[in-house]
DNA sequence: AGAGGTTACGGGCAGCGTAAGGATC
DNA sequence: GATCCTTACGCTGCCCGTAACCTCT
C-alpha cells in the first residue's frame, strides 16, 4: 500500500533531481532511498524515474504523478497545523542566512521559533545572497534571509529589515576632513563583504569610474574577521553599523563619511513556492516580526 | 509523524463508531486499532475520540480533522488510479446483493471485475433490500446491488436492471383458467421471498384488500429454496422468471398469470457518498454493464 | 575514475496478536 | 455481567545501514 515514506522519498527524490540528494535531505541512506521508490513504483505498477542516465529524471507519468504527492504532504502538515498544537509539528527547516543577519537578531528568531515550535529544528547556512539564492532554486534550503529584491518569480520574499552601509574604522586612524575623498583612500585597505556581493563591487567600480587606480579592496566572506581586521588597524571598512554597536559605544570604533553614496542593504526573507512548508511562511512571518522590532532597522 | 494507516483507522473508527469494529472492517484486533489511534493523537497533539462513555464518539477536533484525513485517502486512491495499472488497485469490496442478482449477472461481473482489478477483493453478503439498505448506511457494505428506487439522500444509487415479476407452478398442478383468481388460491401455499419484502407484502395485502382469508404465504429467505419448493410441488411461487430459465426452458416449471399485477423488480447499484472509494463507483457502473446484456433485462 | 544507482545481508525496532485489566451502562 | 477500550508482553517481519557491485560519463 502507497505510504507516506514512499511519497515523501518520490517528492524530494523529484525536486532534488536525484537518490543521493534525497538520501542526504531525509537523513538516511540512498540505499533507503532506492528502496522506498521501488516499492512506490510497485505500489503504483508505474516507473516514475529514469535511471538509465546520468541523473535520475522524472518519467512522464511521474511528472503526472508528482503533483499528487505534493497534494498529499500539504495536506498532511495542513492537518498537523489544523490540530493545533505547535507542539506537534516537527520537522527541519534549512535555513539560509547572510551574515548580516546572523550578527543582529538571528539568535533572537532562533529563541522564539523554538519557543513555538519546539519540534521544529533548523539547518543553518550562512553564505552571501547569490549563493543563497542558488540554494533555494535548488530546493537546497527552505528559505533564506538574504538581500532583496528577489528578480526570480520562482521565489516568493517578503521585506524584513533595511540596515545602513557605512564607513568604519578605529579613532586612532587619521583621516582628511569629512567626507573624506576617495583619492584619499587608494592606499588604504578597504575590508568589506566578499567579491560576489554588492558592497564589494560598488566600490570597486565607483574608483574606476572615477579615473582612480583600483582599491585596495579586501573582500572577505566573514563578517567578523572583517570587524576584527578593522580593530586591527589594517583598513577602514564598509559594513551595516548595526552589528557592531558595541565596539561603536565604547569607542574602539567611529563611523565616518566617504564621498560615496552607500545604498542601504535590504534583507527579504526568500523560500520557494512549493505545495508543501507552510512552515517556510511561518518562519518568515516570524522573521519579520523579530526584525521590525530590533534597534537599528530602517523601516520603508 | 502522521502515517496513513494510523489514518485510515482514525476515518474507519470515526464512520464506524468504534474501534472494535475498526479492527473488524480493517481485519486486525481492536488493540491494533487503540494503538494507531493513540499515535496519531500523539502526533497530532490533540484527542480524537472522546472513549469515557459507552461509544468512542468523536470530539469536536476529531471532527475537524477527520475532513482532512478523507481526503488525503482520496488523495491516494486517484493517485493509485491516475497511475493507471489497475493491476494494482488493491482493496476490499464489502458488496451486498438480493438473492436474484446472485442467481443471474452476478457471477460474470465477479468474473469482470476479477480480470480487470485483479488485487481487487470482494466480500459478499446476500441479504434483503431493507438489511442492505442499513448496512450500507452503517458503512458495513460499501455498495449493494437491491431494489429500487431508494429514497435515502446519503447513498447515490444507479439503475442496474429490472426484471418482472411472475407466477410459477410445475405443470402437473392443476389450475383454473388465467388470470386465475385469487379465490382460487387461498387453498395453495405462495412461496415468495420473505416477509420483509415487496412482493410478500404485496400479495398478503391484496388478499387482505379484497376481504378473502389470508393468504397461505411462505415467505423464503432463500430464493433457491423457493425454487426448490416449487419444483417440488409444495405451492405456487412468486419469482422474478429470469431466475428459472433453465427449468422453463426443460419444462419443469411454468408460468401463469393470475388476477395481480406484480411490479417488475427494479434493481439499483447503491453507495455511500463516501468522499473516497472511488472503486464502490467504478464496480457499480461495471455492474451497468454485465446488467444491460444480460437477457432477461427490461430497460426503462 | 568517480558519481550515482542497485543488490546482498545482518541487526534493531516498530507494530501486531494474545491475554489480562479497568470502566461504563 | 456485557461491552468496549487499555495495558502488558513476547514475537515477527519490515526497514534500515553497511558494504560490495554495476553502469554510465
Amino acid at each position: 500500500m502507497v505510504d507516506f515514506k514512499s511519497v515523501e522519498t518520490f517528492v524530494w527524490a523529484a525536486r532534488l533531481g536525484g537518490f543521493r540528494a534525497a538520501a542526504h535531505r531525509l537523513n538516511t541512506t540512498q540505499p533507503a532511498i532506492s528502496a522506498r521508490i521501488a516499492q512506490l513504483e510497485q505500489d503504483l505498477g508505474v516507473r516514475l524515474f529514469d535511471r538509465d542516465h546520468r541523473k535520475a529524471a522524472l518519467t512522464p507519468k511521474g511528472a503526472d504523478l508528482l503533483g499528487y504527492a505534493e497534494k498529499m504532504l500539504t495536506l498532511r502538515s495542513e492537518m498537523v497545523e489544523v490540530a493545533g498544537e505547535k507542539a506537534c509539528i516537527r520537522g527541519v527547516i534549512r535555513l539560509g542566512v547572510a551574515e548580516t543577519i546572523v550578527h543582529t537578531w538571528l539568535s533572537q528568531l532562533i529563541e522564539r521559533l523554538h519557543a513555538l515550535y519546539p519540534a521544529v529544528s533548523l539547518e543553518i547556512d550562512v553564505d552571501v545572497t547569490v549563493n543563497l539564492r542558488r540554494s533555494l532554486l535548488s530546493h537546497d534550503l527552505d528559505i533564506a534571509f538574504m538581500l532583496g529584491p528577489v528578480p526570480e518569480p520562482k521565489l516568493k520574499s517578503r521585506p524584513l529589515c533595511s540596515y545602513p552601509l557605512a564607513w568604519v574604522a578605529i579613532p586612532q586612524l587619521e583621516l582628511p576632513a569629512e567626507p573624506v575623498p576617495l583619492s584619499a583612500m587608494v592606499e588604504c585597505p578597504i575590508i568589506t563583504f566578499s567579491r560576489n556581493t554588492q558592497p564589494y563591487i560598488l566600490i570597486r567600480d565607483h574608483f574606476s569610474r572615477q579615473g582612480l587606480p583600483p582599491a585596495r579592496l579586501f573582500g572577505n566572506s566573514s563578517l567578523s574577521t572583517v570587524v576584527r581586521m578593522t580593530l586591527d588597524g589594517i583598513g577602514v571598512s564598509v559594513i551595516p553599523p548595526v552589528i557592531i554597536s558595541q565596539e561603536l559605544a565604547d569607542g574602539r570604533l567611529r563611523l565616518f563619511r566617504a564621498a560615496i553614496d552607500l545604498p542601504d542593504h535590504a534583507f527579504v526573507a526568500a523560500y520557494p513556492l512549493k505545495p508543501d512548508s507552510h512552515l517556510a511562511q511561518t518562519v518568515a512571518a516570524l522573521a519579520a516580526d523579530v526584525a521590525a522590532q530590533w534597534p537599528g532597522n530602517t523601516p520603508n
